[in-house]
DNA sequence: CGGAATCCAATTCGATACTG
DNA sequence: CAGTATCGAATTGGATTCCG
């Protein structure tokens, strides 16, 4: 639902922003769409693994959250453009940072199987 | 579970690290244990939301994903500390930069209230 | 003290079918 | 094309009890 309430006394911070990006896919959608604005069908293709219902789903709550945006154009067929919001650029920095970790990470989870 | 098999082309790293540290609590645990080691109990202190299930789950995994070190002092009442390992380290910059993010956002969302 | 084990409720998620 | 609706399966999470 990503709006639970936190209680914890400190480290809140770091909960709230998990809360917004730590979801199943988001962190791949803004990822993907920082470096374009992408339409609905397209980020299925950028990732397979994704439902339609839950992309659907993730994509709302990041909208609900202003870190993204979305377009309708009123068009048959229908198009939908998502893009980044500027409240969602400023995450710019950590996306850049979980990706680079992850990539050095990947790289020495192979080396050890 | 934290070990899914994610098959998207390019955004995959960033998935990777959120697979790691974007369970539940897993963030606040490392947030916590970055500036000091820590008992068990004292976690749970620590973070007053979260069931000790919950907390033996998440520090068990970060375990497995060698991100954190569990030293069991064999002693009467046992003692048990949980501290970061040098793999967890190198992830100091991402959780910092997710808590700078959390508290100017917590700032926002509180002023919009 | 630091768990493990069990049970049960809530939530998430995928598969499928349908729509403007 | 870009969804929504509905349904079960699977996963998650809490409460409680027991243990070395």
């Amino acid at each position: 639902m990503s709006h639970t309430v936190y209680d914890c006394s400190e480290g809140c911070p770091v909960e709230a922003t998990l809360a917004l990006i730590g979801g199943k896919w988001k962190g791949v959608i803004l990822f993907h769409l920082l470096s374009d604005t992408i339409r609905f069908n397209e980020l299925r293709r950028l990732m397979p693994g994704v439902t339609q219902r839950m992309l659907t789903k993730q994509l709302r709550e990041l909208e609900a959250d202003q870190l993204i945006v979305r377009k309708v154009y009123p068009e048959v067929p229908p198009r939908v453009e998502y893009s980044m919001a500027d409240y969602g650029l400023t995450l710019a920095p950590i996306i850049t940072a979980l990706q680079k970790w992850g990539t050095e990470h990947l790289k020495k989870v192979k080396q050890e199987a």
